[in-house]
DNA sequence: CCGTGCGTGTACTATGTAGTACACATGACA
DNA sequence: TGTCATGTGTACTACATAGTACACGCACGG
């Protein structure tokens, strides 16, 4: 996240720590310490702007910080057995055959 | 839950909320409290020991709580992309779509 | 009666989460 | 040479989480 900010940086000083931090709306103390992991990671809210700041995908970035999106939790929860079975069961499945599955799905076939 | 409890009870007297709690590993008063919704839900292994107890689907019992295996988020989190997609994919699926794709994963045909 | 098990109300607590606030040393630059 | 923005160390804090501890009143069997 640091090597992200700092390749943004050298095309435009408004991705300093300070700036950025402002922008997100955290301290810059907590962003410098973020960057290095200093602290625990935070919040999703925080995750999620922070992503939009850095262009950057938030799933991929919550999944770094250790958290699920809520509203992928959410979608899994309304149906818990059904999507633990079907998750459980592409623990071990190529990166492929899981997109393969969603475009399956996407292309409505039901 | 309190129902499920005092079903089992009706047949044997070791379903009492103090002789659960106890073979749970939590407080009377504190299991009593969850049953009636006085608290918050219980951590994620309390719910598991509960569920195992009353012969119940952990991954129910968890999204009851509004929470989610931390086994799923586990796998989720290795390919946060993959799994985004397909879940977000299969929000408004019908439940027998799931179902089948489950079904052709474990079927193995990548 | 009286002890035993029962469910529950009240009070308290330890640990984790998600940060803020401020001070300091540094380097650029006008 | 002064000032200005920058990154970071230290200290602190509010709120949530996940419970425990104890006391009370009730019912029931011996």
């Amino acid at each position: 996240m640091r090597e992200v900010r700092e390749t943004f940086r050298r095309e435009d000083p408004a991705y300093s720590v300070r700036r950025v931090a402002r922008r997100v709306g955290v301290e810059p103390a907590y962003l410098s310490k973020i960057e290095r992991d200093q602290v625990a990671p935070p919040s999703e809210a925080t995750i999620r702007r922070l992503a939009s700041e850095l262009r950057a995908d938030p799933d991929l970035l919550l999944a770094m910080a250790g958290k699920v999106s809520s509203d992928l939790q959410a979608i899994v929860r309304r149906r818990p057995q059904l999507f633990a079975e079907l998750i459980r069961e592409l623990r071990d499945a190529p990166d492929h055959a899981i997109l393969r599955v969603a475009r399956e799905v996407r292309d409505g076939d039901w």
